[in-house]
DNA sequence: GCGTCGAAAAATGAATACAATCTTGCCTTG
DNA sequence: CAAGGCAAGATTGTATTCATTTTTCGACGC
């Protein structure tokens, strides 16, 4: 049988009782899928994974038709369930979806930031600085999800703060094509300097265009990357 | 007991054996929410639902659980779902996303349309045109929103569609506050010939300038009808 | 008369049981 | 030896059952 590797962060998500236990499955799902412990292509076994999670068919099955609403799994009728594969040639139209919805919180942000808001984005930015500095890649491409997650709450507006949400959770999974590309993340740094600036001098259109170039830059950084990266055995076995 | 009228519709929607029972619930269930026969805050009985359908309540419970993640409905733990309530301070925020995927729908648009597409745009605009001279307000807010749905394929960007789909559906349970008014349904179809006229011109900037502007007017004769409409039952009793 | 407590009824949440479909592997057959 | 088919096993889809929680409603006390 194969080994899923997905021992101890999971039991742990569904302890947490705070929410539901529906709750809690479909966002541990969705964590194994958007980590990539559940790999692209993959065959989701439900009896193996209801003894992972400790809970029977029902609730699991649930979680899972909401996954599949949500593309991130294809539910084949008497098949079972596949993760969805990545297919590099969805990252620009993703891109371009999240560009426009970037460009509507850049000017929103710019008019609603309050002090609280540019305090927390410029801590976020300082903490990018430092993972820069010391080379961690991997955790600046976290700190970068959360800062402009965290930008994206600024307008207050829940549609557009729930759609880029979509939108990046769906583009996370690419994540490992510019795990490596050291300049890209140098540059990317500069870029957000200046979407700083902008935010800072709440000049609305300055920041939606800097927050688009940077968009922009990003995608062509991860569609060359695909490129070389076509063959990676994380694009998906079985497609 | 309330009689919910489901009778007719849903029964052809499940017979419907293209899909899976799974989306023909999905389907279902959306259906009566976004036409307004479950009404706004009412409670969502699943016996009542699991007999309409003929199903037991394990797959409707499923089906409940999506239209739950996605919004329509609110699932409150051993209290039963409800339909999520109509909130008038909901419009103004979706509209804003909207426009701002209609910006890119029409860049994008202008860029990619061929001849099909333009015909096919054509189409829908003579039977707007047709339904404002019948002066049938019903078929023109339908026709309407297939318009602005076909238009959206024209990019062919599956998740701009779908991403502006959702937020069609989101906004077209609010559809009742234009249903009488005239005036705007004229001047929404005078928009309609500028749109058409860009379009057919593949002016980019043009286009998505004037859907913007379209998007625009459409969300402030709907906030106005909300104003004047607040004590309207369909707002949701329970909320 | 009003509010509170409590038991019965109803509804929800989850597990189990059953039915239908697909997969696998072996056997037959050309 | 290859191709097809059939039966056994595994997996999925749905129904039913059980457990838990909430709601209802009547009795009781203030």
């Amino acid at each position: 049988m194969v080994n899923h590797n997905l021992d101890g962060a999971v039991e742990k998500v569904i302890a947490n009782s705070e929410f539901t236990l529906h709750e809690n499955l479909v966002a541990g799902l969705r964590q194994l899928v958007i980590d990539g412990v559940l790999a692209s292509g993959q065959r989701i076994p439900e009896a193996e994974l209801c003894q992972r999670f400790g809970v029977s068919r029902t609730p699991l099955r649930e979680a899972l038709k909401v996954l599949g609403a949500q593309g991130l799994m294809q539910l084949r009728p008497n098949r079972g369930a596949i993760v969805t594969p990545l297919d590099p040639g969805d990252i620009l139209p993703i891109f371009e979806v999240k560009g426009a919805l970037e460009r509507l919180i850049g000017l929103s942000a710019a008019e609603r930031a309050n002090d609280m808001d540019i305090d927390a984005m410029s801590a976020l930015h300082l903490e990018l600085g430092a993972a820069l500095q010391k080379g961690d890649i991997r955790q600046y491409t976290e700190l970068n999800y959360a800062f402009h997650k965290r930008l994206s709450q600024i307008p207050r507006n829940a549609h557009l703060r729930q759609s880029y949400d979509d939108l990046q959770q769906r583009i996370w999974r690419y994540r490992f094509l510019v795990n490596e590309s050291f300049s890209r993340v140098a540059d990317s740094f500069a870029e957000h300097e200046q979407i700083m600036i902008a935010l800072r001098a709440r000049t609305p259109l300055d920041l939606a265009a800097r927050l688009e170039s940077h968009n922009a830059r990003t995608c062509e950084a991860m569609t060359d990357a695909a490129r070389g990266a076509a063959q990676d055995p994380r694009f998906g076995a079985i497609a």
